[in-house]
DNA sequence: AACATTCTCAACCGCGGTGAT
DNA sequence: TATCACCGCGGTTGAGAATGT
């Protein structure tokens, strides 16, 4: 290994830090501030480079960080973000307090090395090779671009994490969109294993901007007269021109733009799904209730909070996906959706989404 | 108990973006 | 406009811990 080229000068420490350095280093920036990172570790008399303070501060030293294993509402939000914005840790991390991008990249590595290692495998053969399961058409499609081929290198390993992934994502989905054993597929025609792409789709972008509708060829034409209730309810909305059904996050775009490509290549039916404040609120709103247990369990340690965990958890199931939220629900296929109109879609589309593995080893 | 293998995670490297000059 | 310094990010490495044989 080399030298940062912001530290050229001899006698800088590098490894592990000692305590003393790191009681430096916080005694120094909590006294005043971190402007200048190059100027740190002579300021506070340290033999490293400035770069190597900056990662010991917010990867380890940051007094808000939060340190432990992941819930399962991380891991959810850590694997749904991920299928959007690929490996963009530090945009991840943004959206988890306390986590930084290194800790959230170096789970996300095991845990897709954990996966890899489980006999999914029999799982993923028997889903990618029956001719009434054509190979998914992926969300992790963007790991093709995104996980570095040295670590997970191969097309068998790739087809494993778009399998791996797929699995985890549908399997997460609510009832009505992950189509159940016993209901019908979340989007009429689709089949079971075909991932959705799921964007806030609420009505204005960041800063409260308007973006534009999107191109009404996104609107499968077999579908604007289809029946299903979210479709119907789309069609209607955007024959109302109601503006700016996707908000600015351009981030998921290039995602859903791999896993295009990919799927057209393959022949598949590409469906994405934009699905909107419906899930993303719920899952909000959910997550506030989650915190105000846990807040209430550690304040009274009795048994009734489990009965309330309970209630909320009937009352979230049952406020889930009415027609009122459904209403901002996007779909489009193959036919539709195709690397120009994802052009014409990036200039007004913001994506966050909520779906996540229901897979906890 | 001893060794091998796997896992975890802190730290480093190099690159790209950005602002100052 | 070109150059430079700095910062932040993503990919990678490697030491130590944990687990398996």
């Amino acid at each position: 290994m080399g030298h940062h080229s912001c530290c050229n000068q001899q006698k800088v420490k590098r490894g592990l830090w000692s305590p003393e350095e790191d009681e430096k280093l916080i005694r120094y920036i909590t006294t005043h501030g971190y402007g200048c990172w190059s100027e740190v570790p002579e300021k506070a008399g340290l033999q490293r480079c400035g770069k190597s303070c900056r990662l010991r501060w917010i990867n380890y030293l940051r007094p808000d960080i939060r340190r432990g294993r992941f819930t399962a509402e991380e891991e959810k939000l850590i694997i749904s973000l991920h299928a959007i914005v690929g490996n963009r840790w530090a945009h991840i991390a943004s959206h988890l307090p306390g986590r930084t991008d290194n800790e959230i990249k170096n789970y996300w590595n095991s845990w897709i090395k954990k996966k890899i290692r489980k006999p999914a495998a029999a799982a993923a053969a028997a889903t990618m090779t029956s001719p009434n399961n054509p190979p998914p058409c992926s969300t992790a499609t963007s790991d093709h671009h995104h996980l570095p081929p040295p670590a997970f290198g191969g097309a068998d390993h790739h087809l494993q994490l778009d399998t791996i992934i797929n699995q985890n994502l549908i399997s997460s989905l609510p009832p009505k969109l992950a189509g159940g054993d016993d209901s019908p597929p979340a989007v009429p025609g689709l089949p079971h294993h075909c991932p959705l792409f799921m964007f806030d789709a609420t009505t204005t972008g960041a800063g409260g901007a308007v973006s534009p509708p999107p191109p009404s060829s996104l609107i499968p034409t077999h579908l604007h007269h289809h029946h299903h209730p979210f479709i119907a309810s789309f069609t209607a909305a955007m024959a109302a021109d109601t503006p700016s059904y996707l908000p600015p996050l351009v981030d998921g775009m290039a995602a859903m733009g791999a896993a295009m490509d990919c799927s057209l290549e393959d022949g598949q039916t590409a469906a994405a799904m934009a699905a909107t404040n419906g899930y993303y609120q719920h899952h909000q709103k959910h997550q506030q209730l989650e915190i105000e247990l846990e807040e209430e369990e550690q304040r009274q340690l009795g048994h009734h909070h489990h009965q309330h965990h309970h209630e909320h958890e009937h009352e979230h199931e049952n406020h889930q996906w009415d027609e009122e939220e459904a209403q901002h629900l996007l779909m489009w296929d193959q036919e539709v959706l195709t690397s120009s109109n994802l052009e014409a879609m990036q200039s007004g589309a913001h994506s966050l989404l909520f779906m996540g593995p229901n897979d906890h080893d």
